[in-house]
DNA sequence: GTCAACAATCATGTATGCAAGATTTTCTCT
DNA sequence: AGAGAAAATCTTGCATACATGATTGTTGAC
């Protein structure tokens, strides 16, 4: 056996987490995946107290691991970081992008609108993630942009969920064409705030949606 | 043996760095630590796998853990992050804030005018930490107030350094002054704007200490 | 038939053992 | 004496063992 495993064993689960191969709540049984992945606990114990870190994992005392699940108030706090935070690195990527990222955004843009006008959403979301991370790339602080990365793949589990709201990917290219445009005319403060209503919004459709499927399993509970 | 060592280990170790008893830069050493708490060197692996996911270790595989020493580009990066995280809770502070929120900060506010006025720096820092803290949770956003006293503490070693710099704790408290005005006058943006500002100035004056320091180290070098 | 208590089972938390990479020391050759 | 190579030492990374708290299943009483 040959060093390293502790990394590859957090960047699977990690993808499996954002993926949604593991889905949010499920636990997270050390033998499982100690056999599923040829290594004996300690190594997987290591990597799920990163992923705690990260945020995808939360770890309770004799409980076990479970992939976290965010309550309605975390998720509504955790949208309005994100929020925020994108709205820093706009504001920040206006005063410092230069040629290639501005080319890297516009770039990425274009793969959203393809997918856009595709009604691809399995393509829109790799392409949107492209879109922001360029964003926080432009900001030339790395420290900065590893938070936003964070915070992005923390709630990536939550996003995949909004798959049904109705017309979802056209409305977020289409509040990506408002930054684009802020950002290119060099006005830092509106591309600050057409990204952070971007980020909000997005927290609201989902808590939109996540009443009205916790309406549907009360009905289902009431008719059962 | 009667369980949950990790948090405790974590905690300590944490205040170690925080405090300064462990410097930047220094080797942590797993066997050492082990028989320094008495317990064996798993609990204190997983100890440091969780500090450095908070920023305060740094692990170098086959290498071991140190204290990280941020180098000057990523002070300065984390300082910027600091910056905009700060100016986002006092902009949402304004919005949201309580009465009790309210005495937090002006009690905080006291105890650090009592500090600054008596140059009593050891007494000024946990007030400063305070007053920040009384801000965050004024946000009313647990994540978002987490996020900022993760990152204060990640920064605290190298506040810690800036002890000689001239004034800086009247210079600290005169811009505080400015901030609870902000704040209470409900001006979320200029709050907003003087939290960074305050934040940021940190930075540089740290940056400016640092380059004092490193010229100094340079000459010894040169005379020895 | 339901609930409670107890026993058996299981998973986690920690200790210990071992192999391999990193570091330091020593030895050799110039 | 200094530089480089080889060996000894040390430390980490992973595997395994074991004890304790959690969980599940069973039995018995009401």
């Amino acid at each position: 056996m040959r060093g390293e495993q502790t990394p590859r064993l957090r960047e699977a689960l990690e993808d499996d987490i954002v993926a949604g191969r593991l889905k949010p709540g499920q636990r997270l049984d050390e033998v499982g995946l100690a056999e599923r992945f040829g290594v004996s606990r300690t190594p997987i114990r290591e990597a799920l107290i990163q992923l705690s870190s990260s945020g995808l994992v939360e770890i309770r005392p004799r409980r076990g691991a479970f992939v976290v699940l965010l309550g309605p108030r975390e998720l509504i706090e955790s949208f309005e970081l994100m929020a925020e935070i994108e709205a820093s690195c706009g504001r920040l990527a206006v005063q410092r992008m230069g040629p290639s990222d501005r080319e890297a955004i516009s770039e990425a843009h274009e793969t959203c609108r393809i997918a856009a006008a595709a009604g691809d959403e399995e393509a829109y979301y790799p392409a949107n993630a492209r879109f922001h991370g360029a964003i926080y790339a432009a900001t030339g602080n790395r420290v900065l942009a590893g938070e936003a990365l964070r915070l992005q793949r923390a709630l990536q589990p939550y996003r995949r969920l909004q798959l049904k709201v109705p017309r979802r990917v056209e409305a977020s290219f289409a509040e990506h064409q408002g930054i684009v445009d802020a950002l290119f005319a060099d006005d830092g403060p509106r591309a600050a705030e057409r990204l952070r209503a971007h980020v909000l919004v997005q927290g609201e459709r989902f808590m939109t949606l996540l009443a009205a499927l916790q309406a549907e399993s009360e009905a289902l509970e009431d008719a059962g």
